[in-house]
DNA sequence: CATATAACTGACTAATCAGTCAGCAAAAGT
DNA sequence: ACTTTTGCTGACTGATTAGTCAGTTATATG
């Protein structure tokens, strides 16, 4: 019944297959079992379609990992949560994933407000620096810090992707990279 | 002169800038100073031309690396060449990483072939296998290996970019997160 | 029940785009 | 000197596209 949410999940399907461009209003309105007009009476522009796609998705996403973190106590621990949910989420949204994938890379994410992005990072970045402070990990700058758990994440990410391991293979890569990352970031 | 290298130059340019979409053809040839006609004599379709410009570029980053490679005695000196000429390579070519990193999370990757892709990592896997076997690296399954370096070397790489730190402050990074990669993968 | 507002339609359009083509200019070949 | 090939032109076109709008239906409100 929701037409604003079907389509957005039109465009996020078609977008994935064709890119943003390659992806006429037309066909997401078509996929989403609506008229052309409906369309643009919700989302005025087709980039602004495009945003609130990316926005509606961070926000999903962000979620999932906040509440997931709320139940970790140490450090480590919330860290692993963030490392496996992240890499969970992914799993069972690997079309939202790609999706993320393209309009970060694309000139899309100019048309995003700075604090729009921070809002989803400034919670990890603050549990970081409480870690560097209390002496858990090695006291670099707190920016390539988090570059390197978000590239690590990333990048273990496409491969899971990928490869597509079956389920214990997967757990077991997982929790070897996870220590790999740790052993990196944390001190002694 | 060479106008097919006009056409490759302008097309970086402009796609860096507002992406594959919102870049016409009509615009790249106006770029390059030539007419649409002799844009199409040289690349048939639009297609062809945003491929041409991938393979083009990564060619062109495969020769400085393998070169640079070539002067390098033990694993871990040839690893650290590896990465810092890929650092300073992407920090000279800014649009042409940007460019790479737009078309790898596209539909375009798609239209290259999967052994177009491998030709250029391949040499690098190859020493990764060897290292691993001299006991060098850790006993670890080689892509996913091969995932953490480029990952590692990719995120430090956007940090570098986005942060645009002074020349000695960027060595000083290039070098500590060399270390911690190294720390993460090599063998104690 | 009447009225107002919100959700929705789909034919329409102005603009834009990838790609064509007939032909010109210059170089290369014979 | 003549012919052929290659490089190059730019006006043109058919197809496609984002976005509009006049009007319809459903829902809420008084």
């Amino acid at each position: 019944m929701d037409k604003k949410a079907k389509v957005l999940e039109a465009a996020l399907k078609l977008f994935v297959e064709f890119g943003f461009h390659n992806t006429p209003t037309s066909k997401i309105a078509k996929e989403a079992g609506i008229s052309s007009g409906t369309l643009f009476y919700f989302f005025p522009t087709k980039d602004e379609l495009v945003v609130a796609l990316y926005l509606d998705i961070k926000g999903k996403l962000g979620c999932e990992i906040t509440e997931s973190i709320s139940q970790a106590t140490s450090f480590k621990e919330i860290l692993k949560k963030y490392y496996t949910t992240t890499l969970d989420w992914a799993k069972e949204h690997i079309a939202e994933f790609k999706f993320m994938e393209q309009f970060n890379s694309s000139p899309y994410l100019k048309k995003i407000a700075e604090d729009e992005i921070q809002k989803y990072v400034k919670p990890l970045k603050e549990l970081l620096q409480n870690a560097i402070d209390e002496g858990v990990l090695k006291n670099m700058d707190l920016e390539i810090l988090f570059t390197l758990i978000s590239g690590h994440t990333f990048s273990i990410n496409q491969y899971l992707i990928i490869s597509e391991p079956q389920e214990s293979k997967r757990e077991q890569i997982i929790s070897e990279t996870f220590d790999l990352l740790w052993q990196m970031i944390s001190k002694i």
